[in-house]
DNA sequence: GACAAAACAGGACAACCGGTCTGTTTATAA
DNA sequence: TTATAAACAGACCGGTTGTCCTGTTTTGTC
């Protein structure tokens, strides 16, 4: 049984800030799980504890409070576990893998693939709504250009001079968006780990983490 | 204004395969646009010109009938646009050249970006009901397939030798797919050259589309 | 033609959803 | 204290949804 918040009906305090991140958190959390048109204003209000009054008060509309778990929650997700720790890392390509690592890990410890907030957003919502449709791409587009920033910083230091830092980053993004949705589906991250293989090995050379098979015995004519 | 099959009151002729399919093909668009919740079997109904009694008969519930269009139309339609294309292509690297290319241009000939019908309803539908999780990963799975497949032929036959088939086709189909989440996202395919670009020259090298360059010149101390 | 099963028509219904509305309580400032 | 607005409570409503149910028609078979 959750944990419910606020409950004695004895007295009551307005806390109007308190109460909108109490709504934004369980939006998030609904959001993330079941998507928009399966979240229930109704099943939100119970979960949060808060009234329908309350709740209008606050956010006019589902759209409403939708947008605001976008540009509130989604875009501070991808800023905390991918902008932020690419812009720290020693260069784009080594920030780029230790995130695919970070979140890999975290997926294999919890045992199960929630999907990424924002990709999971932007294919419900894209098609529906321009509003979300520009929220969301503008997350996507400050997700590339983080990276992108970080490729040429690395070649302001004389590093990766023969990378374009704007198909580097499309790369790494779509990449990472693409394994996670099918990490999601297949409820097993080891995707992930095959793709980052891939992308570091450069799609071309292996050698591989292992010895490779060489079994160049019988070749067909 | 669309065109309506079926609108004599006169007669009725029995055709319960026509109906199936016709169902079917509204379905299958609706899912594409509007996704799974925001698909509503009136509008279905109506846009089939089928009643509610004759859908009940064919998919006695929702779930049924999204099952069916997955399982029959989705699955097609990732084995006609990309599994075929990739086994008659002269190589694996070059199938999955050619399928970017062919969807690229088709998008920047429609204007219009609607998305890959498989990664639309996995990120809808897996966690939402195991049944649809199952299929969908299904699809996946047999996408990477097809695509490690054809590397293998392509080791056989002495090219792709030091390419490890099951982590180039999660790569292709992960950046194929994050690629196309963010094109629909951004109403934009430049998304999807850009990440082709980057898949061919390796991540690494840059130097334009042909040529690999060497260039193992200045290494960072 | 008789009969059974499949194919289809179309209404009914209960549950639910999102939004609105009115009223009450709390905080703020004069 | 008093007025004023913000913060919240909670019921209410129209519309929609998916499903079910009872009939009727068509089709195939003997």
């Amino acid at each position: 049984m959750t944990a419910r918040p606020k409950a004695q009906p004895g007295k009551r305090t307005n806390d109007p800030e308190g109460l909108r991140k109490r709504v934004l958190d369980v939006a998030e959390a609904s959001l993330q799980a079941r998507g928009y048109h399966a979240s229930s204003l109704g099943d939100l209000m119970a979960a949060a504890c808060v009234t329908g009054g309350a709740l209008h008060h606050h956010f006019p509309t589902k759209k409403a409070l939708a947008l605001a778990v976008i540009e509130e929650r989604v875009a501070a997700a991808v800023e905390e576990t991918w902008i932020a720790p690419v812009q720290a890392a020693g260069s784009a390509r080594e920030g780029v893998r230790s995130v695919f690592e970070a979140v890999t890990a975290e997926l294999e410890q919890q045992g199960f693939v929630r999907g990424c907030p924002l990709n999971n957003l932007a294919h419900e919502l894209s098609l529906a709504d321009p509003d979300f449709r520009t929220a969301l791409a503008g997350i996507f587009s400050a997700w590339r250009q983080a990276i992108a920033d970080k490729v040429r910083a690395d070649q302001q230091a004389g590093r990766e001079q023969d990378t374009d830092p704007q198909r580097f980053a499309a790369l790494a993004v779509a990449t990472y968006s693409g394994a996670m949705s099918m990490a999601k589906t297949a409820q097993d991250s080891a995707v992930l780990r095959d793709c980052l293989s891939a992308l570091e090995q450069g799609v071309s050379s292996a050698r591989a983490k292992r010895r490779r098979r060489v079994l160049r015995r019988h070749r067909p004519l």
